[in-house]
DNA sequence: AGGCATCGACTACAATTGTAGAAATTGTTA
DNA sequence: TAACAATTTCTACAATTGTAGTCGATGCCT
């Protein structure tokens, strides 16, 4: 059971990376994940598992035993940490400064005329959707 | 003296908080920022000194003597921090990709059409600045 | 059925963070 | 100059995080 159900947007790196693995896949046991991890994060089973069994208090993953094992599957979806986490810097760093921080992220790699283009569209997009008042 | 210098991604939202005190007014001393803080964060002064002792571990701010208190100032600027955490964010929950960030800013909050209008010209004057090659 | 390979549970431990009391220091003021 | 009040420093402590070992349970292979 989900416990105490604490905000996505406290979730660690470390925990964004597990969290990947499973919204990647779907699900995964505890050494699956490591496995998959291996190649950026070597981390020993009994890690691994520790990890999942915190994000399991948190109400971030479920887990179903399956055999011998469990299975864990992601409860809270990409999209809410992605959410959570844009709006919470929105908010702490730039007091709802929507124009320094999309500028911020423009300078801060070097993008493919093809990213501005689709942005642009974006925008465009965006504009329209305003509700027809009345 | 600074110690370590380290990645200011990694200030926390209250140290977050007591920054942006220094940054708005330039400088201030351990009481200073309580006041500042204390609608929205109470802390006890020693709370406050043991936060900007750490922060000055970490080289994010520096201090003065002055008479029997100290005065602190950031050695970090509001910018470096904003692009250290926007870097963070696109590349640990977005893998570059910058259409769902921005997608997922505008939709944190009920922006201004002014807001979206400066955000086209922002876009517009990126596309521009293509270094002409050659 | 016996032994081995896995797993999960429990335990551990250092570092960091948020929080602050206690003690030491030091201007300041009568 | 002696006592006071404000500050800083030291120390503390619980919670969280990253990391992993030990140990007991359990499923699997021969």
């Amino acid at each position: 059971m989900a416990e105490k159900k604490k905000d996505p947007a406290q979730l660690t790196a470390l925990q964004a990376q597990l969290l990947e693995v499973l919204w990647l896949r779907g699900e995964a046991t505890a050494s699956e994940a490591r496995s998959a991890l291996s190649e950026t994060v070597p981390l020993a089973i009994t890690t691994v598992s520790t990890l999942l069994v915190r994000m399991l208090r948190f109400g971030w993953v479920e887990r179903e035993k399956q055999g011998r094992e469990y299975v864990y599957r992601p409860v809270v979806t990409r999209k809410q940490v992605q959410a959570a986490k844009v709006s919470g810097l929105l908010e702490s760093m730039f007091k709802k400064d929507l124009v320094s921080f999309v500028s911020h992220a423009l300078a801060a790699e070097d993008w493919e005329p093809g990213d501005i283009e689709r942005l642009n569209a974006l925008l465009a997009a965006h504009g329209e959707e305003v509700e027809p008042d009345e």
